[in-house]
DNA sequence: TATCTTGTGGTCAATGGGACAATAAGATAT
DNA sequence: ATATCTTATTGTCCCATTGACCACAAGATA
């Protein structure tokens, strides 16, 4: 246990572990992006001939002195320059066999991300990282089909009771991107003026007194996502339902 | 790291650690029980010089080829001899500095049991382990404070979201007690011919077609909670809501 | 000016929840 | 036996919410 071989993984180095690692922990991040109304995850291609043409979800070993939502974001952060996400633990995934070579217990996060930054993860390591269609997955290492099957059924029940949604889109965003998120991620049709007044009934999003640009139709008011009502609203027993 | 003490922990054998453990994974179980309408959670009385007289959730070592629910399950069962129960992945906690003399990550489960069960745990370890109310909490080691707080958290949003309240009543109950349940956990009061008419409508509960014993006043009908009734609502599209 | 697309507001019936009154069934006290 | 107490159970009314659908408005394009 004291001579583990560095294991397949999707570091950014994989080979060069710090001494003072927990070896047997790990992070493995759930970064979710919309694309064109369709639910994406953000993967890592292996290049290690062990998992020739496999992907991974991106993550990595946790540092001794490091806490774990620390680690999330630094490993997070390292494969796509995005800071600020909303970033949330997942569960811990510790299947004895999950992993070949050693007992690795892994600590799964999962972020939401609008498509805004969807440019400057593709900058940073090039045709190693991609999104990849939710609905369409590559063949996957480890265990890792089965932590984002349980990170979307997690998604599913999540959206619906919480308003995470937003970190999906952009800071300003219509009402009609709004419903078809929920689409997305839920999978059904949403009739829009029914949709349209049970969010804003809620007062949770502050109009921009701004409209959409460059559309070739009616243009639609642009919103944002109230945090500070949303949070006052919750501790007066206000429970977010769609 | 490679020579740890062992720290003061609520083991059942708290010295004797096996070579094989993955010495800086622990578990922590949250066993939640309802005794007369007040929640109550199981804890374990600290008996080293280190910890005297302050509490601990019930936990322990992660074994090298044990997996995490089975490590849960084993723990609970040699603190309380119950088998059988609701248990499920909490959270997991890891703060740097939350152990300390070592790096200790530990994964919190919880557990929700009957008032039938009282009798089996108070027989085993004696005055080590008790119900302590949940609104007034002893002294507890480490941030075991801080893992109850999150856990009441989820409790109190879960038992609104999934049928799991029953898991806290005897197998057969009235309408009256599944009510008194949710008003402690939740801190509420609740109109009783509306609960009823909310929880019938759901069609979860079988008639026992038996009344309630020895009660000075009219006996109530006795349910009992229908989990196949569930499984198949649930694949329907139904979501439990209180 | 016509027409197309999407945004936004309105209506109406059905449903569901909260407040509360009323009645039923037992148990106990006199 | 009767009154009285406690809890069980049913009923009813009102209002908020939901879902289905219609209609109009605002731009953009032909």
């Amino acid at each position: 246990m004291s001579n583990i071989v560095a294991p397949a993984h999707s570091h950014v180095e994989p080979l060069n572990l710090p001494q003072d690692v927990i070896k047997a922990l790990s992070i493995d991040n759930l970064v979710f992006g919309l694309d064109n109304d369709e639910l994406k995850i953000l993967l890592v291609k292996q290049t290690d001939p062990m998992h020739q043409g496999k992907w991974a979800l991106p993550g990595g070993w946790i540092r001794y002195d490091e806490n774990l939502r620390d680690a999330a974001y630094r490993l997070l952060e390292e494969l796509t320059g995005v800071k600020q996400l909303y970033l949330e633990q997942l569960k811990t995934f510790g299947r004895v066999d999950r992993f070949p070579t050693e007992r690795v217990v892994t600590i799964a996060y999962y972020a939401l991300v609008s498509a805004e930054h969807y440019s400057l993860v593709a900058g940073q390591s090039a045709a190693d990282v991609s999104w990849q269609r939710i609905n369409a997955l590559p063949d996957l290492i480890y265990d890792h089909a089965e932590i984002i099957a349980h990170g979307m059924k997690f998604l599913r029940h999540q959206v619906r009771h919480q308003p995470i949604g937003f970190n999906l889109l952009p800071e300003k965003f219509t009402l009609l991107q709004l419903q078809a998120l929920y689409e997305a991620i839920l999978d059904t049709k949403l009739d829009k003026p029914n949709f349209r007044r049970k969010i804003m009934k809620m007062n949770l999003l502050t109009p921009c007194n701004e409209k959409q640009q460059g559309v070739p139709h009616r243009a639609a008011n642009l919103y944002r996502f109230d945090s500070d009502a949303y949070q006052h609203l919750s501790e007066s027993g206000f429970s977010f339902e769609i």
